[in-house]
DNA sequence: AAAATCCGCAACCGCGGGAGA
DNA sequence: ATCTCCCGCGGTTGCGGATTT
């Protein structure tokens, strides 16, 4: 293996910071700044290179920096972001002040490590049970719908067997097989995007809707909402204004791009309630969010949900079926 | 008590993208 | 348009402390 470029050309020294050498680049840094990373090691008296000290300062020494265990909410919010972004750990340290990309990124890899190692043990029960992912199989929105009853208090609790449920290996995995693990959440695992401005829409919090809204994800999202220490940003820069413009009712154009072949996501639609994310649409997202947005993957599998649209089981099929990701807009998305 | 294993985490590596020449 | 440099990111490695055997 070779070394980065900046570090072929002198002797520089690898591995464990000294004390002495922090010292010297937070002295440096404090003092002078950091215009140019290349620049810095010699500055500063070090024998490493310009990357190694942006490395070590920005996962270590800047002062900004928060350390120890993540906290309950981190996690949960740690997990929500990673559901959404997936492996963009710069993206998701963003939103978790203080927290550093490299720890967010060793935390989850960890994490999953653990809870693999550990599948969770079924509960009692009426609680969740740990053989699926929590929302590709139909066990498992069995499940979230044998919760009817419970309020949205025990959303914590739910989550918790939640994320054990997604973290267990499929059945049809079983033993005697080779094959790889599975991946631990699918990769159309139904998700949010929050906006700091949504309150808990009026379908979660009314007591007559309670009982069609207990999909497990959605319970979370309501209580994570509610909690006042749990402000959630927008996830996806520039990502809420487009959302705020977009009408999810089931128009004609939309209803007609569905026939027009979109891989039958028209199946989540066709009761009324949340409305699939039509290639037309889609279109005019990229121009208003830009390419990089909206890839066509991600598009085609993204089922909008509605704020005054109830959670049917034909939503949940078609969430089930891992066909479509779910998109949650908040009352205040339709501005 | 010693060896083996596990596990967390700091650091390295390669790649892609942006800016400037 | 192309090249070079630099930065930032995600994936991976390997060290060293903790735990287990």
């Amino acid at each position: 293996m070779g070394h980065h470029s900046c570090c072929n050309q002198q002797k520089v020294k690898r591995g464990l910071w000294s004390p002495e050498e922090d010292e010297k680049l937070i002295r440096y840094i404090t003092t002078h700044g950091y215009g140019c990373w290349s620049e810095v090691p010699e500055k500063a008296g070090l024998q490493r290179c310009g990357k190694s000290c942006r490395l070590r300062w920005i996962n270590y020494l800047r002062p900004d920096i928060r350390r120890g265990r993540f906290t309950a909410e981190e996690e949960k919010l740690i997990i929500s972001l990673h559901a959404i972004v997936g492996n963009r750990w710069a993206h998701i340290a963003s939103h978790l002040p203080g927290r550093t990309d490299n720890e967010i990124k060793n935390y989850w890899n960890s994490w999953i490590k653990k809870k693999i190692r550990k599948p969770a043990v079924s509960t009692t029960s009426s609680s969740v049970t740990t053989s699926s992912p929590p929302c590709s199989t139909a066990a498992s929105d069995a499940a979230a719908l044998g919760h009817l009853q419970t309020p949205f208090s025990a959303a914590e609790h739910q989550l918790d067997a939640i994320i054990s449920q997604s973290l267990a290996l499929p059945p049809k995995l079983g033993a005697g097989q080779d094959s790889p693990p599975a991946p631990l959440l699918p990769p159309h695992c139904p998700f949010f995007m929050f906006d700091t401005s949504v309150s808990p829409p009026s379908s979660l919090t009314s007591p007559g809707t309670v009982a069609q809204l207990q999909h497990p994800f959605l319970t979370f999202t309501a209580a994570a909402m509610d909690a006042p220490s749990f402000q959630l940003p927008p996830l996806v820069d520039g990502i809420g204004m487009g959302m705020a413009t977009m009408d999810c009712g089931l128009g004609e154009e939309r209803g007609h791009d569905h026939e027009g072949g979109n891989n039958g996501h028209a199946a989540g639609m066709a009761n009324g309630g949340s409305c699939c994310y039509g290639q037309q649409q889609k279109q005019q997202e990229e121009e208003q969010l830009g390419q990089d947005q909206w890839d066509d993957e991600s598009a085609q599998h993204l089922l909008m949900w509605d704020d005054d649209q109830e959670l049917t089981p034909s939503n949940l099929e078609a969430m089930e079926s891992g066909a479509h990701s779910l998109l949650f807009m908040g009352p205040n998305d339709h501005a």
